[in-house]
RNA sequence: UCCUCGGUAGCUCAAUGGUAGAGCAUUCGGCUGUUAACCGAAGGGUUCCAGGUUCGAGUCCUGGCCGAGGAGCCA
């Protein structure tokens, strides 16, 4: 019995028997030469079955090959010019582990599809190429993001998902019941985090986090991952520096690491490779004379909108850093400037090409005083906020922090229309299943 | 929530108020090197739903349902 290996590893097999298992691609055939695409998760790799070279049974089973049928394929492994990936196998033996009826075929053809049906088949439109591709990316950005804080010290601290009021105030939350009780689903794991720094002094958490927002354009889902990084005895410029450093390695790695699947998605890889610190720096104050000399809208102390974030990244080939917002447009706990109060410690970063703000995060409040006079301020409710507020009597230090959404980075870095498709399965304002 | 656009064959789309059409997919036939293979033939329709106008509605009108893009809000 030949060794069962996979596509990516073909080329060490040159010469060898051996046997692939997956799925038809596509099937094209010629009379007394079939041509079977097989892919099975690592690659794909177009078979040769020659009518006078195997059995009648082998032949006739390749012939009537269905799209996406599952399949066990021995052969031998021969390196052709021809081949898209080098490699080529020479079919001998077929066995068919589940045929696809022709009565009900498989939905998703090579051919052009409408959004509405892909998304309504997105179980199985993940195994298109395309599709594949973004997962092998979205996973080597997760991977690299935890790789860069496990390796500087931090410790992932995960946070809960139900919480029994809103972190900031500011957005809709998804409300469940909790027994006799109510509960919301997170908006972010931030506040948590300011308790564990100070349990292990830098800290990270990664994990879904929800908007009940009625966002219905291509840079919003209402459930999404966030990576969430909280520092004790850091300030702004602390968490700028680690914001630039973590893009910057997550593009670098991703580069490194998944050429193949950056091809597959046409993108322009010289524009990636510019993406190296530092990245330009930009105050709310300037930002704003810039917009108004580009024929925007904005006033100072209002806040960015999705037109205004795309003019301003659109000078810059790099992620752009703007910082010290006015505080009336950020969260209640974005500690304020000692030189202008009335602005915040707090930054933003946009990627290039108009894909929006990837992060945000600043320097929280550390005095108690001042805290309780923003929740105050803001009408939070005093009682769930108890515990936030103690972290100011035990030990406060300054300290920052960020989030950044995975699917928007995930769609810069693919270079996708919409983040919809850097998520397995999204959630969004009319989309529930599959 | 608001604005704009759309819903016709399994899929992608055509069709001046006058017989419902093409490409792909499917089935059958042909082809020993195909690359979204190609060539020939066949089958395939509650034109999203409910009313209305008209001799006649896929097309016009009213209401509804579903979807897409954008705005606001946000990561």
């Amino acid at each position: 019995m030949p060794p069962v290996v996979e596509i990516r590893n073909i080329a060490q097999f040159a010469g060898q028997e051996v046997v692939i298992q997956g799925w038809l691609y596509n099937l094209r055939s010629s009379g007394k030469i079939v041509f079977p695409l097989i892919r099975d998760g690592s690659g794909i790799i177009q078979g040769v079955v020659v009518k006078s070279a195997v059995s009648p049974q082998v032949f006739e089973h390749a012939r009537g090959l269905t799209q996406e049928s599952s399949l066990r394929a021995a052969g031998k492994v021969r390196a052709d010019a021809r081949a898209p990936g080098g490699f080529e196998l020479d079919i001998t033996g077929l066995e068919i582990v589940q045929y696809v009826p022709i009565e009900r075929p498989y939905p998703i053809t090579p051919k052009d599809h409408g959004i509405e049906f892909l998304m309504d088949h997105r179980h199985l439109w993940l195994r298109s190429s395309r599709q594949r591709a973004i997962l092998g990316v979205r996973h080597e950005i997760i991977k690299a993001c935890r790789d860069y804080f496990d390796d500087r010290g931090f410790t992932l601290v995960d946070t809960p998902i139900f919480t029994p009021a809103a972190c900031e105030g500011t957005t809709t939350l998804f409300e469940v019941g909790y027994f006799e009780d109510k509960a919301y689903l997170t908006q972010s794991g931030q506040l948590y985090n300011e308790a564990t720094a100070a349990a292990v002094g830098k800290t990270y958490c990664f994990g879904p986090t929800f908007r009940a927002e009625k966002s219905k354009t291509r840079r919003h889902l209402t459930e999404f991952w966030m990576i969430e990084p909280e520092v004790a005895f850091a300030h702004l410029d602390d968490a700028m520096a680690l914001g630039e450093g973590l893009v910057a390695f997550v593009v670098e790695r991703v580069l490194a690491k998944r050429r193949s699947e950056l091809k597959v998605l046409e993108r322009d890889v010289a524009k990636l490779e510019k993406v190296v610190p530092p990245f330009p720096r930009l105050s709310y104050d300037e930002a704003v004379k810039i917009l108004q000399g580009k024929g925007s809208e904005i006033q100072w102390g209002g806040d960015f909108g999705g037109t205004d974030e795309t003019l301003l990244s659109e000078g810059f080939e790099k992620p752009l850093l703007v910082h010290r917002y006015p505080s009336q447009v950020k969260a209640f706990y974005m500690a304020p400037d000692p030189a202008r109060p009335e602005v915040a410690l707090c930054v933003d970063m946009l990627a290039p090409q108009g894909y929006g703000e990837i992060i945000g995060g600043g320097e929280r409040i550390a005095d108690e005083k001042l805290l309780v006079e923003r929740i105050e301020k803001e009408k939070l409710p005093p009682e769930t906020l108890g515990w936030y507020v103690d972290l100011r009597r035990y030990g406060s230090v300054p300290h920052s922090g960020f989030g950044m959404g995975i699917e928007r980075v995930v769609a810069w870095i693919c270079g996708l229309e919409h983040v919809r498709e850097t998520i397995p399965f999204p959630r969004m304002l009319y989309r529930l299943t599959p």
